[in-house]
DNA sequence: ACAAAATTTTAGACTAATCTAAAAATATAT
DNA sequence: ATATATTTTTAGATTAGTCTAAAATTTTGT
């Protein structure tokens, strides 16, 4: 619709590469990773990296791992924001729950029409999270600012807003719907096991909660300013 | 999601066919039709023919056009109910106008997924028609049943409903949003030029409306019961 | 520091969907 | 009714994305 130039194909890898780079805070990204979150094979990995540095989409020095160029990162920012809006409208007005949207959202992304993403926009609010607490960027590709830590770094009796999660498996998600755990709630660290590290919380100043350490490094979560 | 068997591509003819078919009130489709309804060559659509008459979604004897099956077609109703309730949800939720909606419906109508579209369908109040007047059929294939005459065979002096539009066309529908001409609207034929059999109309008791017999045979109407 | 292990790239092949050019079948027109 | 025109199919290529197997490069462990 806005552009026949990159395929659905070369989206999804550039959407992969930017994804994983933000996850290893900055650095190349490997072939092996890419062929993991693609489903392929490190050679067809190696002949499509061959083929977006030729497009000038990313930086590629064989053997190297690759990095997006301004050009790549901002076709990545526009997928994961059509990604992430996609999922507030699956949340917000058809009533899916957390767990069921990524695969949906996953097809939704690719859908070529500026329009219809600025009115999706529009039409959800101008949403600034995803139902998963990760940020959306904005039409220019500016991302908003977050600083959230992991429960897991939390120091005892101090009171936390739950933000994010850093896995999205419906297992997982499942997992926190079964003990309440929802973003925006509140939790309080009461205790650390030292045997297994697991944590007992407050939540919302009611209940009590064991979470395994497992599901501590998970949670993201920002201390409470009240 | 829902189904790894079927491409987009397969779909797209099976559609297409679909539609072809009803417009030629149940006649075979020709090789050359297909081609320009695919946007591609008559070579192609055969190698494709074959292919889906290999996966018995379509009836094909060499040279004498085809037929969907009965499998073909329950394929062509999902895409079809696929893109109609697309196409309500683009005009009554984001506000499109209903010609601007075509080409992207045409990427959602592939969105692979039962409960999205089922619950898009809640969503949306369940509705019968599209945008354009076109019956959406239901989850199980089932078409509502309309019987619209075209303006053109409207006799004088008869009062009429505007129903849909047998063209889809951004400049046909523009032109009616012109001449203030919207589905539902009223319309009573006052007279028929003797010189090129153009309409002279009256537009919802008040407003006198020339359209030519073009715009006639494109206007879908019911009787007024009234 | 260098042999073994792991990773990455290349070579060659496959499938889906398309194309052009040529051959085959059908339709048409005097 | 038969020659001509039109339509459709086949033959042979092309491109995108993938694969396996083998070669090249880098990393690791002692």
């Amino acid at each position: 619709m806005d552009n026949q130039l990159i395929s659905f194909t070369e989206e999804n890898y550039l959407k992969i590469i930017y994804l994983l780079t933000e996850r290893h805070n900055g650095n190349e990204v490997s072939t092996n990773q890419l062929a993991e979150h693609t489903q392929t094979k490190a050679a067809s990995v190696s002949d499509m990296l061959r083929k977006l540095a030729e497009k000038s989409y990313i930086n590629y020095r064989k053997y190297q791992g690759v990095r997006l160029t301004e050009a790549g990162e901002q076709i990545a920012l526009g997928v994961i924001r059509k990604h992430r809006l996609w999922e507030v409208f699956l949340v917000e007005k058809l009533g899916f729950g957390w767990d069921e949207i990524h695969d949906i959202a996953e097809q939704l992304e690719h859908i070529d029409s500026k329009e219809l993403t600025k009115r999706l926009d529009d039409f959800l609010g101008n949403p600034q999270f995803d139902p998963h607490g990760d940020p959306i960027p904005d039409s220019k590709g500016k991302m908003p600012s977050v600083s959230y830590q992991k429960l897991s770094e939390i120091s005892l009796n101090q009171s936390v807003v739950m933000m994010g999660v850093s896995v999205h498996s419906p297992a997982f998600l499942q997992h926190l719907d079964k003990q309440q755990i929802t973003l925006g709630c509140d939790l309080k660290v009461l205790e650390i096991s030292d045997f297994d590290k697991s944590y007992d919380l407050l939540l919302n100043d009611e209940i009590r909660l064991f979470v395994s350490n497992e599901v501590a490094r998970n949670l993201l979560v920002q201390i409470s300013s009240t």
